[in-house]
DNA sequence: CACGCTTTTGCATATATTTGCACGTTTCTT
DNA sequence: AAGAAACGTGCAAATATATGCAAAAGCGTG
């Protein structure tokens, strides 16, 4: 690979994702990391970037072409968002849970999808009006502000007409021994009535809820029918979670669902 | 994750949510305290944020684009929505409408306000999840993207259980002959419902709206307890609005309700 | 093709930065 | 006033960086 050649791939991943971490693309193609670090330092002299510890980022973070909202999340979260929305085929029904997580699945829609889209949370519901072909029902109820979702009977009693095929739950603990857990209990509540209306629950989780437990039980990992983890989460830790029953899904990889009806 | 990528991160939050909780974020990123904590106290030696005990607040309060909508609202509806939540008086429950006008009426509300307040828009309640003593309670229902608003059968069961002091409603046409009018007919529906639950109902219109009849009838006029009009509106209109048993509010007078029970 | 020259690359070493933790202090809450 | 939470500081381990150097590859000239 020529030099220059090498200079302006950087300078592309730059516009594209945002930012650049010097190990991981010295590693990506096949170089040392001083070889890199001697392209970021010579195109941070010429300008082009702006050089920093560990990598570079745009010179004015207005340049990269990411949407603004979409940058704002946490890579892990946008990931995970990106990989369950994918999981999404047409004409399905799901349950969308509220958080940061389910909103990250939510940008990560395609505006040419069409679903029906249940959902608790005023946010997420607000979050989904631009798409035009996805049908939203909301579930009413009491506003939780923490999490911005709806709690209490009413909430509980509203998803007992539904029937999706799909629940996307985001939980704040994820643990072998003590299940999927959250901080509130209205909202363990909820997650539970939600998870019973619908054939399949699949669990957001970026690292650090993993081997966490929060004081609210929603349920035992096995009654979830898969999650989706990080790219980069450690191998034992999937391991655990297939051998819970869980199908595990993680970005960038062809994500068939198996051993579930969808 | 990069360090400076990190603290443009923290600057985009604190400008999105116009607050910033250095444990929440590192929880978020999977980091220590003491790191955000750092981060922060550098980014405040620049000057680009003002530290504070818990977390980092803009550094000019005007920085946020939190208000920016309000003063989008055209004078006309602003000065309403203030009239209408002047009228709300302390512990009540009251319903409130979907719109631009209702959003008005959010956004003047006081800080220390206590309230029960019913929506069926998700635009709503978003709206009044910054208003800590007020709760709000969410009628689901399938979203009507136009108006943001829920509306069908599920919208006019769950306002079924519902009994509330006031409703402001907002509709499109206001006239003496053809009453309330709205331009959508689910959405009549759930008004109606709505007024039906509420010992008062007090319609909000701008001036646009007088005089005009939309496709589908809410209810005639007399069914209303009170209308919210702009200060200019031409006598000869509020006469008519209290001929026909209304209470009429402007702005800028001391709106004492009288001959209806608050 | 041989030769010297330049550029590029990876390595070793020394230096600098970042990060989490421990500990004592300050600030908030009740 | 007491307890909890947040804070700052110093420190050590991990990581990233700059620099000098040497090997390898590319280049032009004769």
């Amino acid at each position: 690979m020529l030099t220059q050649e090498r200079k302006r791939y950087l300078l592309q991943v730059l516009k594209q994702q945002g930012k650049l971490e010097a190990k991981a693309v010295a590693a990506e193609l096949g170089l040392s990391d001083d070889t890199i670090r001697r392209d970021l330092r010579e195109l941070a002299a010429a300008g082009m970037l702006q050089r920093v510890h560990g990598g570079a980022l745009p010179k004015s973070p207005a340049e990269a072409d990411l949407d603004a909202r979409k940058s704002i999340a946490s890579g892990s979260k946008q990931e995970i968002g990106k990989t369950a929305a994918g999981l999404i085929k047409p004409d399905q029904v799901v349950i969308v849970d509220g958080g940061t997580t389910a909103m990250q699945l939510v940008k990560n829609l395609r505006q040419d999808q069409k679903n029906t889209i249940v959902t608790h949370s005023p946010t997420i519901a607000v979050a989904l009006s631009p798409y035009p072909l996805i049908t939203v029902i909301m579930i009413g109820g009491t506003l939780f502000r923490h999490s911005m979702v709806n709690i209490g009977a009413a909430t509980v009693e509203a998803a007992s007409h539904i029937h999706a095929d799909t629940f996307f739950m985001g939980v704040t603990g994820v643990d072998v021994k003590a299940g999927l857990s959250t901080g509130d209990l209205e909202e363990a509540y909820v997650k539970r009535a939600l998870s019973l209306r619908a054939a399949d629950t699949i669990v957001m989780a970026s690292s650090e809820k993993l081997q966490v437990a929060s004081p609210y039980v929603v349920m035992p990992l096995e009654k979830a029918s898969g999650i989706v983890l990080e790219k980069n989460t450690s191998s034992p830790f999937k391991k655990l979670m297939k051998q819970s029953g869980l199908d595990v899904f993680v970005g960038g990889k062809n994500n068939e669902r198996k051993g579930h009806v969808l």
